[in-house]
RNA sequence: GGGCCCGUGGUCUAGCCUGGUAUGACACCUCCCUUACACGGAGUAGAUCACCAGUUCAAAUCUGGUCGGGCCCACCA
């Protein structure tokens, strides 16, 4: 029952998880019959370990698991890995040092599968011990058979709807991956470039310029583009020009796209240099010249520059053309090109066959479906229906990948028919599995899909993927839509917007009520972290370093959806916290000893003092906890604990717990429960936030009076007062009394006095009552160690409140 | 170019919705080893709340504008 001196975190940290999960602390219960409360928690994407950023958002999230499970509900708080796709295949080829498309495709596949297997235990690991309170049973993986079934079966579902569609397309190509991307997998990225100014001859017998960066699409020019108003150039529409290297020749064609002030003011189309490019395809109707391989070389297109990298082939193209004398000028620029989020490679445009989600025309549905949501904070939902204005493309879901959740297609070899999946079938591997029935041609010669599907076709179901691994649908009927969708910001326009069009498909429903998004960790001078700028924080130094709960700490310390900066001194000053409840639960479970939890006959002015300020800590703190404001909670709680309960209320109460033979039993006991009821409660309001430290507290004393196994599955702090019968006015004679209190002891420190140093005497003027002082006197002296205090009461319409001098 | 957020002592931050000159931490300075804690305590100093204008008896707080920073989206062929 006794603390030890110090606080041993890392012996604490590590008894308590293995208690929790011994004795199901938070093991969801499907029987219960009370609110549910369901999570869609977040799953990591497999990539080796826990980064900063998660530590800050999985931190708040769960803050919140834990504060509504306090509040009695039973919560669906499920843990899963994204280990499905693109990103695992990197890091399988990294780990492993392979390459996927080197390999025999299956061989590859089973490799990703075992080594995602061999790995997961030690990443979910992380997660854990930064003390995240979800049921780690309640678990799937992004590429399971389980999440396999929901996904392809999610695909057949919408394939009957007739929203999806497959098509042969221009689109966004990654020439490294060697697969289509989504518009939402691209990202900024500037580049050092140069702008060619290239001489074309004309049938006007003049030449004209052109200005580009992508002087090797060259061979794959369509069209050239003039504004109708440029008065330079209007001569030169409806003439030709050639194509250097070529006899070929193409339209001068009137475009209102382009832009005079740009370059020389002259475009030429090239099938295919950025999206524009496609769109003018259709609008002038012009046959594209596909001049791209897959891999980013050219192809006989390229005439002489076949087989070249575009990377190569720039400045061979360059050079040619500077041997004809067709170069003006290169101006040296800077520019920004789209690249592949995951692999940073400059993105081309490739015509292929892709499967796509038809959604386009659903636009307002899903703005609609986002405001059925409440979002926290709220201004994040601008950021959503700002995407979906701007979407241009519908959902592409097919990759030319292997380490993915395969279409669950297949083509007639004979007639070309598409036969899809029977639902009982699933999950299906159509390279490997045949159809159940024959084509309508009577073949039963197929040929199956090789692509797979986007992670994030996977991934927006992750509210059915948890829900139904319990089978009974009752179970399942209660846990959706979830409550709570948590999150960074990064990825509204990815899992959040995805997971709607989803529930929108499936549901017909709003897939969570709330979503909670947080914001990302940064180093300390406000910049992004990431590995090529070396400012990354490895988590586990600093749970070594410091303990889990101080990083938690930290992450209370900003409002919800706010970037916070990482300092260290951060992490010194939580610890500096756990030290401090360790310190003051020391001294207060000495003097609790022989508490019985007997309530008092009547409370001394300081103890309903306390009651009163924590009570109004409590009714703040459950609301803004209620509005995921955790951070409010932590910081009041944390003011209350240190000035309040320690500073003053601890030392006003010292002489009724040291002197009860002077002052009497009653004093003590009104001083004990007070000091039980205010620590329990403190503890319990920082539970949620450092739930290791106080479930040790907990333990140790208040257990064997409060019963309940573990003091994250208590009930949430609420004070009845009237029961508790505190003294009227109980709170403005405290403030009194603290007011005396402060002066006394500027007074010793102006005169560089130690505080245990008596005074002579104190002349205090206060709006309360003769007997209200006389009620406080005994503390009043004892903790100033004052021989002697003399009271006046000012009048209720004295301008000032209270006048203390102080004669040491 | 479009959307959103932010701008408070040296640093980080509370307050802003629901107007009455400001919270706490770190750092600094002075003092105090007092039976929970020196991994502590007491105290001093330090902010014209980015700028301008408006509303108001009164603005960090409301309205409009300016400047600066950040994020997302679009985009230069």
């Amino acid at each position: 029952m006794e603390l030890k001196k110090r606080y041993d975190a890392k012996e604490s940290e590590k008894k308590w998880q293995a208690y929790w999960e011994k004795e199901n602390v938070y093991k969801f219960d499907p029987e219960s019959h009370e609110e549910v409360y369901s999570i869609d928690t977040p799953p990591p994407t497999v990539s080796g370990k826990m980064h900063l950023g998660h530590t800050f958002s999985y931190s708040q999230q769960d803050f919140v698991a834990r504060f509504q499970r306090m509040l009695g509900k039973t919560v669906f708080y499920p843990f899963g890995v994204d280990d499905n796709g693109l990103p695992t295949e990197r890091l399988i080829e990294k780990m492993k040092k392979v390459k996927g498309h080197k390999m025999p495709r299956n061989e590859f596949v089973k490799l990703c599968y075992n080594t995602v297997e061999e790995i997961r235990d030690d990443f979910v690991q992380d997660w854990k011990n930064i003390g995240v309170s979800a049921d780690f049973d309640v678990f799937y993986s992004t590429i399971n058979k389980h999440s396999q079934k929901i996904s392809q079966r999610s695909f057949l579902e919408i394939y009957k709807e007739k929203r999806i569609y497959r098509k042969r397309a221009p689109f966004i190509w990654c020439p490294d991956c060697q697969t289509a991307i989504a518009q939402v997998e691209m990202k900024d990225s500037e580049r050092d470039s140069k702008l060619v100014y290239m001489k074309f001859d004309t049938t006007l017998n003049e030449q004209i310029t052109i200005a580009t960066t992508r002087p090797e699409l060259l061979p794959a020019c369509v069209a050239i583009h003039i504004h109708p108003d440029d008065k330079r150039f209007k001569k030169f529409i409806g003439e030709k020009a050639k194509i250097p290297f070529s006899e070929r020749k193409v339209k001068i064609t009137a475009n209102k796209d382009v832009d005079m002030e740009f370059g020389s003011g002259i475009v030429y189309h090239c099938t295919f240099g950025d999206m524009d490019d496609v769109k003018w395809i259709e609008k002038f109707d012009i046959e594209p010249i596909e001049i791209l391989n897959k891999n980013g070389t050219l192809n006989e297109f390229a005439g002489r520059f076949k087989g070249l990298h575009v990377k190569k082939a720039r400045p061979e193209i360059i050079k040619a053309l500077e041997e004809e004398g067709r170069i003006e000028k290169i101006e040296p620029i800077k520019h920004v090109v789209n690249v592949h989020e995951r692999c940073d490679t400059d993105i081309e445009i490739l015509t292929t066959d892709q499967w796509f989600i038809k959604y386009l025309d659903l636009k307002q549905d899903f703005v609609k479906y986002g405001r059925k949501i409440k979002w926290f904070p709220v201004h994040m939902r601008a950021r959503y229906e700002n995407w979906i204005l701007g979407l241009k493309w519908d959902w592409n879901i097919s990759r030319q990948r292997y380490f993915g959740i395969p279409i669950p297609i297949w083509y007639c070899k004979k007639c070309s028919e598409i036969i899809t999946a029977d639902e009982k079938q699933l999950p299906v591997d159509p390279l490997v599995d045949t159809p159940k029935t024959k084509c309508k041609c009577g073949s039963k010669d197929f040929i199956g899909e090789k692509d797979v599907m986007d992670t994030w076709a996977t991934s927006s179901l992750t509210p059915d993927i948890a829900a139904e691994l319990f089978k009974d649908k009752k179970i399942y009927k209660k846990l959706l839509p979830m409550d709570l969708r948590p999150q960074a910001h990064d990825i509204i326009t990815f899992w959040l917007f995805n997971t709607v069009v989803k529930s929108y498909f499936h549901h017909k429903d709003i897939a969570w009520k709330n979503v909670m998004i947080s914001g990302w960790a940064l180093d300390p001078h406000g910049k992004k972290m990431s590995k090529s700028k070396g400012n990354v924080i490895d988590p586990n130094k600093m749970i070594e370093k410091y303990s889990a709960d101080a990083l938690r700490f930290w992450a209370a310390g900003s409002r919800l959806g706010d970037d916070l900066p990482f300092m260290e001194k951060d992490l010194v000053t939580a610890q500096k916290f756990t030290t401090k409840i360790w310190n003051a639960s020391k001294f207060a479970f000495m003097h609790l000893q022989d508490f019985k939890k007997e309530k008092p006959k009547k409370f001394e002015i300081m103890d309903a003092w306390i009651l009163i300020k924590l009570n109004k800590l409590i009714k703040e703190s459950t609301e803004n906890f209620m509005n995921y404001e955790y951070s409010h909670t932590k910081l009041e709680t944390e003011k209350f604990f240190w000035h309040s309960f320690c500073d003053n209320y601890l030392e006003i109460t010292k002489d009724r717990l040291y002197n009860s033979d002077k002052r009497g039993k009653d004093p003590k006991l009104s001083a004990q429960y007070g000091l039980y009821t205010a620590l329990l409660d403190i503890i319990k309001l920082m539970a949620p936030i450092t739930p290791y430290i106080t479930e040790e507290l907990y333990q140790t004393y208040f257990k064997k009076y409060e019963k309940i196994k573990s003091i994250h599955i208590s009930k949430w702090p609420s004070l009845d007062l009237k029961e508790n019968k505190p003294a009227k006015d109980a709170e403005k004679i405290g403030d009194f009394f603290v007011y005396v209190l402060q002066h006394a002891r500027r007074a010793k420190s102006e005169k560089n006095m130690s505080l245990k140093d008596p005074i002579k005497n104190i002349l205090a003027k206060g709006k309360i009552k003769k007997t209200d002082f006389e009620n406080i006197k005994e503390d009043l002296l004892s903790v100033t160690k004052a021989e002697k205090i003399v009271f006046e009461a000012l009048k209720e319409d004295s301008k000032i409140d209270y006048e203390v001098v102080v004669d040491v």
